[in-house]
DNA sequence: TCTGATGGCTAATGGTCAGTAGCCAAGCTC
DNA sequence: GAGCTTGGCTACTGACCATTAGCCATCAGA
C-alpha cells in the first residue's frame, strides 16, 4: 500500500479522505444541510464569530469545500434573513385574508406572528441581531421588508381605532409593542418547554387584543385551546 | 526643521505627534470618553466588528494607545453589561419601594423598565445583543441578574393574580411579555422623536396594566401626563 | 474504457486585529 | 533641574480567517 492518495504535492501521511458521496448523505440534501449549520451557528455564536470552517465541520467537510456549494458566507446570511422576512409577510397574509372583523384579523395576526416566532425561532433571532451584519443592499431590503410588516399591524390597529373596536393612544407605539412580544419569543422560546406554539399563540393573541383595549376587561376565562 | 520626533527607530517622515496633555481633554474625562466612544461603537457596529483601533479614533488616539487606560477590550464590553444590569436592579428596588398595592407596583417597575431602556438605549442595546460576546464568567453573571430582574416581575405578577388584582393564563408569559416590550424601546427609541420618555413610560405602564387585566376596559382616558 | 462533472482535499494568499514592546515628550515633585 | 510618572506613539507579534488555487478520486454517461 505504497500509494498516497495526497498526489505530489501533498505531505506523506496517510490522507483521512471521504469519497465525494458518502453514505447517508443524498446529494440534494447538501445544500440545505449547509444552510441549517449555518443558522445553527449564526444563532449560538453570531454571524462574526462563526467560522466556515465551523460550518464546514458541522457537516462533515474543510471549511474551502464548502464552496462548491455556496457563493460566500454572506450569502448564507442573505438567505436566512431574507427569507424569514418574505416568509413573516406572507404569513401574515394569509392569516389577514381569513376573516373581516379586526379584531379577529389582529388576533390572527399575531398568532401568526408567534408562532414563526416560535416554530423558526432561529431564523428569527438570528434576522434580528444580524441586520448589522448583512451588506448592503441586502441590509436594506431587509429593512423595508421589515417596515412593511410593521406597517401591516399599524393599519390594522389605526383601523380598529377608527372603528371605535381598539383605545390606544398611540397606534406605533401599540405595533411596535406587539411586534416586541414576538421577538422576544424568540430568544426564549423552546420545544418541548411549559407551552406549545398554539397555546403560547393563543396567550399572544389575547394579550395582544388586551393592549390595544379590545377585551372587555379580565376576559380570558376560556382554558387554553386554541382557535 | 530637521529633528524628527519619532526617534531612532522612526522613519524619516513628520510624525503627527500630540502632547500627552491636548487643549479641552481634562484627564480625568479620558477614560469615561473611552467608554462613551466604545458604547456607541458597540451599538452601531457590534462588539466583534468594533476594533480598538476604532475606539481609539473616536477619541482621537491610536489603538495602542487605550491600553494605558483600559485592560482589554473585553473590559469595556464587561463594564457595559454589568453596569446595566446593576442599574435596572436598583431602579426596580427603588421603584417598587414606593408603594404598596400591586397594581402600582407594577406600574412603576414597568415605567422604570421603560425609562431605563429609552434613556439609556445603547446600553440596553448592547446588553441585549452582546451577552454572547461575554466571556465567562461575567456572561453568567449577567445571565444571572438578568433572571433576578425577571423574576423580580413574575413575582409581583404572581402576587397580584393570588389577589386576585391581575388575570393572567401564565404569570411567565405575562413577565416576559412585559420585559420585551422594553427591550423592543431600546432599538426604536430616539430622543427627540414622537414621544417623551415620561410619555412613553406612562403608556407602557398602561399597556402592561392591561396585559395582566388589571385596567378595567377599554381605560386610558387621562390624557397623557405621567405619576 | 474514456471523459467530463462534481465535490472533496491541502496549501497558500491577503488581510485584519488584539495586544505587547519599547521609545519619548511633557509635566510634576522634590 | 533631576528624575519619575503619565500617556502618547510606532513597530511588531501571533493568531485567525475568508477566500482562491490547484490537485484528485469518484461516478455517470457515452
Amino acid at each position: 500500500m505504497s500509494s498516497v492518495q495526497g498526489g505530489s504535492h501533498a505531505a506523506s501521511y496517510e490522507r483521512p479522505y471521504r469519497p465525494a458521496q458518502p453514505e447517508g448523505t443524498p446529494v440534494a440534501d447538501r445544500r440545505s444541510a449547509i444552510r441549517q449549520a449555518a443558522l445553527l451557528l449564526f444563532a449560538a455564536q453570531g454571524y462574526r464569530s462563526t467560522t466556515m470552517a465551523d460550518i464546514g465541520a458541522a457537516v462533515g467537510i474543510r471549511g474551502p469545500s464548502l464552496y462548491k456549494h455556496v457563493a460566500s458566507k454572506q450569502e448564507l446570511l442573505a438567505e436566512i434573513m431574507i427569507g424569514t422576512m418574505e416568509q413573516l409577510i406572507a404569513d401574515n397574509i394569509v392569516a389577514v385574508a381569513g376573516a373581516d372583523d379586526v379584531r379577529e384579523r389582529l388576533r390572527r395576526s399575531v398568532e401568526a406572528h408567534i408562532r414563526y416566532h416560535a416554530r423558526h425561532r432561529l431564523e428569527a433571532f438570528v434576522g434580528n441581531r444580524e441586520i448589522g451584519s448583512l451588506e448592503q443592499p441586502d441590509q436594506d431590503r431587509v429593512l423595508g421588508r421589515r417596515s412593511d410588516y410593521e406597517r401591516r399591524f399599524r393599519e390594522l390597529i389605526e383601523q380598529g381605532a377608527a372603528e371605535g373596536t381598539f383605545h390606544v393612544q398611540s397606534t406605533r407605539i401599540a405595533s411596535y409593542s406587539i411586534l416586541d412580544m414576538g421577538i422576544g419569543v424568540s430568544s426564549w422560546f423552546h420545544e418541548g418547554g411549559e407551552f406549545s406554539v398554539d397555546q403560547l399563540a393563543y396567550q399572544y393573541g389575547d394579550t395582544a387584543l388586551r393592549m390595544v383595549g379590545a377585551l372587555p376587561h379580565s376576559g380570558t376565562r376560556n382554558g387554553d385551546e386554541p382557535e
